[in-house]
DNA sequence: CTCAGTGCAAACCGTTTGCAGAACG
DNA sequence: CGTTCTGCAAACGGTTTGCACTGAG
């Protein structure tokens, strides 16, 4: 969707670590490849296949997971999940180093924002419980701006119960 | 597990939220919420079954799924996702008001910990992004101290890319 | 006595897997 | 040519749902 230029090197990266691998570079790979980082979006698998469709490429939906799988040990990829039932992908690639998400209960959108004092927090915890960190994931979840614009209102879903614990 | 006397009052504000939503207040529902509160862990709907099965509870699945939604919409237990493919719950009561949580990638420990700075990551990230935050998780994960003791290494489980993306 | 809750089993849905046939190297 | 991939469909596992029966109020 967005530069070409960008996309294309990811994905000779990623031809570059299946041939290292000694993996077979094929061409449901590469398409499935190019999917995700034309995209600057955090694609689950139905929004990939969507597109495979409309581009004609005829492509089974076990390939598309095995591709993933391939993609995120790559480390040319994130996977994501925001409590969803079903799991996202981003491109490492074109984004910021470290980038948190703001996602919207309402309509689904997801924000990237940086979080700079997340390394000392991780630093703090895994000094104070001897825990070494490997990764993390901050998500905020509320109402997009859009969404408030459009009177979206936050429904208390279940009623509050009449004690606040704190 | 812990004490009674902080379970106990934890499931009378359940059976006082039942009854204020006109709600039947049912052996199973005791019986499920007394799992929950008296445990200090985050519990999967298989451990819970399990503490049942021990007390002799004779209860259905489907009844400690819509148990626990319950007790969530109470607001006197949070749904934990660690994405390991099913939820996890924890007692709000008998916990620091705001934690986040360290999971061992090794053993699947959870530990807990402050992350004071929090708030004013969320405050920055709605102001800049005209976002309203309800709520928030933060996640670190690696190893635990005894998982590191124990001699366990990050495996890199797929070979690391040659290019590190930044 | 009535309406909601319960248990069972089937349905669901995203994901994984087994296997015969196709393709990369 | 052998090894790996692909596509299909069936299997999987956590969760949800439909329905007859039980039980709380």
């Amino acid at each position: 969707m967005t530069t070409g230029t960008r996309s294309r090197s990811a994905l000779d990266l990623f031809c570059g670590y299946l041939r290292e691998q000694g993996l077979p570079v094929t061409g449901q790979r590469e398409a499935v490849a190019r999917v995700v980082f034309e995209s600057d979006a955090h694609l689950s698998v139905d929004q990939i296949e969507t597109v495979l469709r409309e581009r004609k490429e005829r492509i089974g939906k076990a390939t598309v997971y095995r591709t993933l799988d391939l993609l995120v040990k790559s480390r040319l990829v994130n996977e994501l999940d925001f409590g969803e039932g079903f799991k996202r992908y981003e491109p490492r690639f074109s984004r910021k180093a470290m980038h948190e998400h703001l996602v919207c209960e309402s309509c689904g959108s997801v924000t990237e924002f940086p979080a700079p004092e997340l390394p000392a927090i991780e630093a703090r915890a895994a000094r104070e419980h001897g825990f070494r960190p490997t990764r993390h994931r901050l998500e905020i979840y509320g109402l997009c701006a859009k969404c408030q614009a459009d009177g979206v209102e936050i429904t208390p879903e279940g009623i509050i119960c009449p004690i606040e614990i704190v």
